[in-house]
DNA sequence: ATAAAACCTGACGTGCACGTTAGGTTTGTG
DNA sequence: CACAAACCTAACGTGCACGTCAGGTTTTAT
């Protein structure tokens, strides 16, 4: 397999692929003898490896450095425990993400439902008074902070 | 209150709040006749929400467009029906975002139950030998991706 | 044999979100 | 009134993950 079919397999492009090479993170098997590289399936494994320790917030540098240490060892299972604790931590971060992600969630819904009564409202009615708004629902919750932010919005100046 | 104060108070740097301003996110209420930055209490809630659109996944370039733009609408429940569509399409895209995290955890759990059975394993099995491990609990299910990228490491070469 | 498509190696450019440095001014406190 | 701490502008620097261009070579299909 060439670069440019690894590329289109993996989604990536054929200049991250370089790129991933000058970083010592993916090596072409051999090359031909005219120079092109030339890749196995492996490789679309390492490069799927690579986009996790990404989504796990990794940079390239971080993730070139975590593989040279599991290279050095030459025993498999002291490997497989560095990659134990390291998974372990970074389950503990995916969770606290997800609940980031879910309080962001929460917010944006109650967003959504404080927005929900502005549809019966006057369409006349300037922004500037949203922020003093006396609606039907807006009384019982404060309002939301993503709404709060734009109800303050001074009118488009001259500039 | 001055620019120090905001910035510890909201958690970015001095710089920070300062790039804010050149990108039109962010202006004092006011200059003293020195020159020094004035802010009220309003300015923590836009930098709040500044926040929750970066982690929406827009940039400050993006958050400014879109600043503008509601800038320009004069009527009230127009901007907020605006507001509307925007946090409904950011909702479905933080779902997204987090089933994509679930998955990235399972990944991870699955990983870290397949490690589990490496403890048992002889401390002296080259990591070489992985790559074909035949332990219990290891015939049943794939080696989880995470995993199977590491196992074909090379040794460390000699360069 | 030839031509298009794919590939090669540099090397410089880009967008983002600030960091850093330099050199000077303003404010609050004793 | 002196002085340190906080502030100012302007401008260049940084790390990341590639994008893009130039100029040339190799494969592959006809």
């Amino acid at each position: 397999m060439r670069v440019g079919e690894l590329a289109e397999r993996s989604g990536k492009t054929v200049r991250a692929l370089r790129f991933y090479e000058e970083m010592d993170l993916l090596r072409p098997v051999n090359r031909t003898k005219g120079g092109f590289r030339q890749y196995d399936e492996q490789a679309l494994v390492r490069i799927h490896w690579i986009d996790r320790l990404q989504d796990l917030g990794f940079s390239l540098r971080e993730t070139r450095d975590f593989l040279e240490s599991l290279r050095e060892l030459p025993s498999g299972p002291a490997a497989m425990q560095i990659l134990r604790e390291f998974y372990t931590l970074k389950l503990a971060e995916t969770q606290a993400n997800l609940a980031r992600l879910s309080r962001l969630e929460q917010e944006l819904n109650e967003s959504l439902t404080f927005l929900e009564s502005c549809q019966s409202c006057d369409p006349v009615t300037p922004r500037q008074a949203c922020a003093c708004c006396d609606e039907v629902g807006h009384r019982d919750a404060p309002t939301p902070i993503l709404v709060a932010a734009v109800q303050d919005l001074p009118v488009a100046n001259p500039s």
